[in-house]
DNA sequence: CATACATATGAACATTTGCTCATACTTAAT
DNA sequence: ATTAAGTATGAGCAAATGTTCATATGTATG
């Protein structure tokens, strides 16, 4: 039950550490899937998309155009937001409307931002 | 300076959109960093390195035991998470101590563990 | 029904990314 | 000065990722 392996040179301060990781580290798959979640913010064009849907409610074109990218990039990149749920979508006619589907998104990137920005 | 193109059958919209995203949306260098930023916690590796950091300032080989990795994988994030701004180091004797750099940390990983749990 | 518009999707390709391995650097002890 | 412990780093490799291209699906209109 023990740790038997030295580091540093120290022990008991091993033991230590490992009780305070082992009681409050989540699981692993809550780490994995808070990595995965992380990771949908990581790519300028997810987040360039959130921040147009920060303001309005749009259609797939109208992103392409506004992003200045092709439609086919916009929807593979907005199969993966809605997948994760940070994005809705409505279909109106021939057009299908995305929107934030979470107060979440606005307040992680806001946090993000803020990091940024104090120095 | 209007916008010619069309999509959707819909030109009027279109201006507002582009307006709205023109006076609102970060510079690209912002969304850039900002991505960057948010791909640093898209990692699980990296996640779980924080939040052992969340309890007690280790050294590198501490955080390769109590995460069972090599120590050169740990050191190759602890690169990463360095150059960030997200993790201080201290050097004592032989051991360099980690430590977290910011509280934005906490506040960002709080959030999309928020996220993940409700629903 | 045929056509055009709006969107979705699979395959292919190039880039990025995280780990391993070997090795270099830094500090302390003998 | 040597040696060993702790850490950093570059090269190489396999896996993951984002875009493009071609094509499929869904919807309205004539």
């Amino acid at each position: 039950m023990t740790n038997t392996e030295e580091c540093c040179e120290s022990i008991e301060i091993h033991e230590d550490l490992l009780n305070l990781v082992n009681n409050t580290m989540p699981s692993e798959t809550e780490l994995y899937d808070l990595a995965e979640l992380f990771k949908i913010f990581g790519d300028s064009t997810r987040i360039r998309i959130l921040f147009v849907l920060f303001e309005a409610e749009v259609c797939v074109c109208d992103l392409a155009q506004v992003l200045n990218m092709t439609q086919s990039a916009i929807s593979h990149q907005l199969r993966i937001l809605k997948q994760n749920k940070l994005v809705k979508s409505r279909r109106s006619g021939k057009s299908i409307f995305y929107s934030l589907a979470d107060g979440h998104v606005r307040t992680i990137v806001a946090q993000g931002m803020e990091h940024l920005t104090e120095e």
